[in-house]
DNA sequence: CTCCATGCAAACACTTTGCAATCCG
DNA sequence: CGGATTGCAAAGTGTTTGCATGGAG
């Protein structure tokens, strides 16, 4: 509700003309806050309300939304693009775990990245600005069904 | 020339067959260490040794060698897959940092993050078992280069 | 009234798949 | 030999582009 005002703004300032298709994609990424929906899927959930879009605009309007800071493109590497909710006051992307057994995936609000940078700019020069970072292992409920398995499983 | 022996090895552990667009595959990707090809420029460097392997041949054996831990597949979100050697005695992915301006990659060798995979077990219970993490700035040289830029132009 | 933005369909780039021929074991 | 592997071409998938129409400013 209060960033859809911004959003007129922003367009606006950018140059950009305000659309009932841009407001459209903007709310549907909102309502699914702490989702990664991909294009399609974003599509999808646009054409309930406005059946008349076209996938083109989707993926014209996706980029627009990312380069004024509402959200940001996250990559599973499932073969294609998803979005998240920019939050306001977020500085930069969250890391996410990724389980490789239930697939589920789980937003790490913590940074706990400074020291690291500090340490790559001193040792490489390198001046960092975003990150990217994904960690794959195991949640806390398959890990303990694992250990479970083990234990039934061992002997003598 | 020590990993290409591992190879016929490990291919027949896991009961595949060593043929020689296998070796040939893994071939180039150990002659471009440091470098993160694409399959298309995995396939050209074949052909150059072997001009009747088909794509589909490239684009089956990358994931057996990734499989066998030969290669690792590798994501700058330029469209397609790229892989990177796997050198032996590295226990997991190094991380990468992605120059914004002159689109150089470098690779960070420090691991650096076993405190904060630490920490993510302690506060969610999830077992970290490996991790993709890139940085998004300016190396070194870019980074000077604006500095002076921004000098030049300052106001009395 | 002027362009920017949209919808549609065709075009793209990368990757996967089906199938007969081929080669490893 | 028998089945895995290959090469070829066709098919897929997610995304982009060209173009005429429509709508914001």
């Amino acid at each position: 509700m209060k960033q859809k005002k911004d959003l007129s703004q922003l367009l606006r300032e950018k140059g950009y003309k305000i659309t009932a298709q841009r407001k459209a994609v903007l709310d549907v990424v909102e309502a699914h806050d702490g989702e990664h929906l991909s294009s399609q899927e974003i599509y999808d959930l646009v054409r309930k309300k406005f059946p008349e879009v076209g996938v083109a605009t989707i993926y014209r309007t996706l980029p627009v939304l990312e380069e004024l800071g509402f959200i940001y493109a996250v990559d599973f590497e499932d073969g294609c693009t998803r979005y998240e909710l920019h939050r306001t006051g977020q500085t930069h992307r969250h890391h996410h775990l990724l389980c490789e057994r239930c697939k589920k995936i789980t937003e790490v609000e913590d940074d706990l990245l400074e020291e690291i940078e500090d340490k790559i700019y001193g040792n490489y020069g390198f001046k960092i600005k975003d990150h990217r970072v994904k960690f794959y292992g195991l949640c806390k409920e398959c890990d303990n069904k694992d250990n479970k398995d083990n234990n039934d499983g061992f002997d003598t």
